[in-house]
DNA sequence: CCTTAATCCGACTTGCCGAGTCGGACATCG
DNA sequence: CGATGTCCGACTCGGCAAGTCGGATTAAGG
């Protein structure tokens, strides 16, 4: 297991295609669906979200439609992931939330978490330009992760 | 998200109190089950796979129990994830499998089963010891996964 | 040798979260 | 100003994990 959401698996889809597009034209969510055969109005409640992540901006009226938030180089696919569902967490409780029942007791938590960390970057380190271009040009800028750079201006709401 | 399931939870625990237990001695379920506030019967059926798995070897009787199957230090929480959750798979379908449905329209398969690769990779380099003993004495051994030394004899039966 | 007790083992039932769907609000174009 | 096409939030349904129960097996004790 371990697998990742769908939603995350269509996020992602829509993500590099976008990349793949013109920085400047808007692709309504109808398009996106129909080319890879994703539920149309599913697609469009993901793409929703990425907008209240700040990840896409979203351009209305009849010729509307989304569009990248930033220069593909910079965003990674752990950007889109935790946009979708939620942070990551390989464990049911963080080291500082005590949330979980047999915290005490339990002394995984802290190992696990390590290994968590090494997860992030595995996924951090992966642009959406390097999954338009799977053999990337030399000289590609590095790919720093949205949440490190600090330009999110700390999104207010819960992204669930 | 991205979290693993309660079942591979409480087998890292069960596991971990096993590495610290004499090599000799056998644990009853029960034993371990009431030292972490799990429920006993579900801990039994998460140790019962981890059996079918070579991974502990049971001892039935009055005085029965369980007790690991090889050294702590060559038994990673890789092999102990995949024994529980089935191996790690991040996307729907393999490079290889035709399942999905979008196979020959989707372009983020490959990429992310290098991710995948790396994030096994970081599963595979923490050992049972390492979990038990958070600081390492120099000179341990490396740890080096089942399913790389080919040393289980091919489970014959589908783990799910 | 038989009884007893404790364990392991497989199949079943339930609750919950994700997958998918529907109607409303808005902005743009003719 | 009307119509069209888009984005947006809330609702319903199914599948799978989480948890539970009785049966089979084994070893110790009298």
């Amino acid at each position: 297991m371990l697998r990742l959401s769908k939603k995350a698996d269509y996020a992602l889809i829509a993500m590099r295609h976008l990349a793949g597009a013109a920085a400047d034209s808007s692709v309504s969510a109808r398009e996106i669906a129909e080319s890879y055969g994703i539920p149309a109005e599913l697609l469009a409640k993901v793409l929703q979200r990425l907008v209240r992540s700040r990840l896409l901006v979203s351009v209305q009226g009849t010729r509307g439609g989304y569009r990248l938030a930033g220069d593909a180089r910079l965003l990674t696919v752990a950007d889109v992931i935790q946009a979708i569902d939620g942070p990551v967490a390989v464990t049911a409780c963080s080291p500082d939330d005590h949330g979980c029942e047999q915290y005490d007791r339990c002394e995984i938590r802290d190992p696990l978490w390590k290994i968590k960390s090494r997860i992030v970057d595995a996924l951090a380190t992966v642009s959406l330009a390097e999954l338009a271009e799977p053999a990337p040009a030399p000289g590609t800028p590095v790919a720093v992760p949205m949440y490190v750079r600090g330009a999110a201006p700390a999104p207010p709401q819960v992204v669930e």
